[in-house]
DNA sequence: CACGCTCCATTGGTCATACCGTTAGCCGAT
DNA sequence: ATCGGCTAACGGTATGACCAATGGAGCGTG
């Protein structure tokens, strides 16, 4: 009798059925998304058709869709006409997945705050080449809401200074630094609050950078906007350094 | 009788159980991990035992594994001894939810390109600080490799030169900027894949350059490698409007 | 005719049970 | 001592049922 006359053929035989069914689905789903053939605001089938529609069970059609919704990829609706309604693209479950990283001490906020050096200073010239009157304007808006915020309470509002941020990043008018500069938004609030902590009295200064970094740019001198966020960004690292 | 007896007593009563079941289950999960009480590697009871301790059933407490498997929280293995385990923080997933973003957004290959000359040339000055001699080492053999591919297919290989420029990113030592490229990883070969259509003799420049980057990282030199990134990043770029 | 109310079909949310495939560890045979 | 099979634990899937929420159709009333 031969020996050994099933092992060592290589490449022979393949493995049969790999992984979950459910997540044959997924994939499924997304690459019909990302071909454009479902587009935001469409309605998937409900759990049932989709149900026969892949031969499967609605345990497993229903695991498929419980990842796609954590994923941000779509949304579920309860009722009549309800079901999974593919998404707008979100930044919002990205943020909080960077937001856990940071609680579980995965990254930590030096490295976040490095990172919003590295995208926020260089994302500067193209603001400053590109930012409309309407751009500035909000801008401007937004620093105003901050400085009422202060006077009232006595402490500055960190969700308008990460909203001044993410706007900023917006002036670039190129949706994919948008998108990276919103995702750190979430995370951002955290490490404003802490830094706020630690130093309640500097958000006038903030303010203030703020209010500069607008004119710099419409006065479209880059290097200065660059240099005073910069200077804004490092001051709150310093800061969170203390903490 | 009195009418509206039950009416307009406003915050006397709340909605009892909001949302999702496993929505509860999923946040007292998370909770733990983030308190420490749940730390990498440790094993939580299987599912029909955690059935038991909700007082749920499986279908639920399978839905919120699922969702917190998505989320890179967990891990789920099969078998004896298997269930769910508390996974290694990663950025993994983070980095795909990102990946997923820029591919679902209709974004232009110019905003891509655009958003790697903001990144990758910024983050250069970290590198130059602190690339160690194994860093080096590692870049210097993909580029080997790619002369490689060059010299036995003709045509550079686009998944090695998008491997140069994650490598690179790691070489930050940032594990926050180091995702953010890697999940530029798909749009970029994407891209390259473009370009190199455009342009298939052009894979020789671009392993010399990226020979180049190397050579002025361990000279410490930050301005000589910012401009041949920014030359290298315009030359794909100006190949992609070509297209 | 217009407005509002009620009823109902649709659809997701949950449960209970059963069976299968996979896996690790144990135990016996060689 | 090693190899092989056995077994119990555990996740993966299927089935069928019932509940809760929701939107729209149909009916009734002014």
């Amino acid at each position: 009798m031969d020996a050994e006359p099933v092992s060592d053929h290589g490449e022979l035989f393949s493995p049969v059925s790999v992984g979950r069914i459910s997540q044959v689905i997924i994939e499924q789903v997304r690459l019909l998304i990302r071909q454009g053939k479902l587009k935001p605001g469409d309605r998937l089938p409900s759990e049932r058709a989709l149900c026969g529609r892949f031969g499967v069970s609605r345990v497993t059609v229903r695991e498929a869709l419980r990842v796609l919704e954590a994923t941000g990829l779509v949304e579920i609706r309860v009722g009549a006409r309800g079901g999974a309604i593919v998404a707008e693209p979100s930044s919002d479950s990205v943020g909080e997945g960077i937001a856990d990283l940071l609680t579980l001490s995965a990254l930590s906020a030096s490295e976040v705050t490095e990172t919003r050096m590295v995208i926020e200073v260089s994302l500067i010239p193209l603001v400053v080449a590109r930012a409309g009157a309407d751009d500035l304007a909000e801008l401007t808006e937004i620093c105003r809401a901050q400085e009422a915020a202060l006077a009232e309470n006595r402490h500055h509002s960190t969700e308008l200074s990460a909203a001044f941020h993410t706007r900023l990043a917006g002036c670039s008018h190129n949706a994919a630094v948008a998108m990276l500069v919103q995702s750190f938004h979430g995370p951002l609030l955290a490490s404003l609050d802490a830094a706020a902590a630690t130093a309640p009295e500097m958000g006038r200064r903030g303010i203030e950078e703020h209010l500069q970094l607008v004119e710099a740019i419409a006065a479209k001198d880059a290097d200065l906007a660059a240099e005073i966020m910069r200077a804004h960004l490092a001051r709150t690292a310093g800061r969170l350094a203390e903490a």
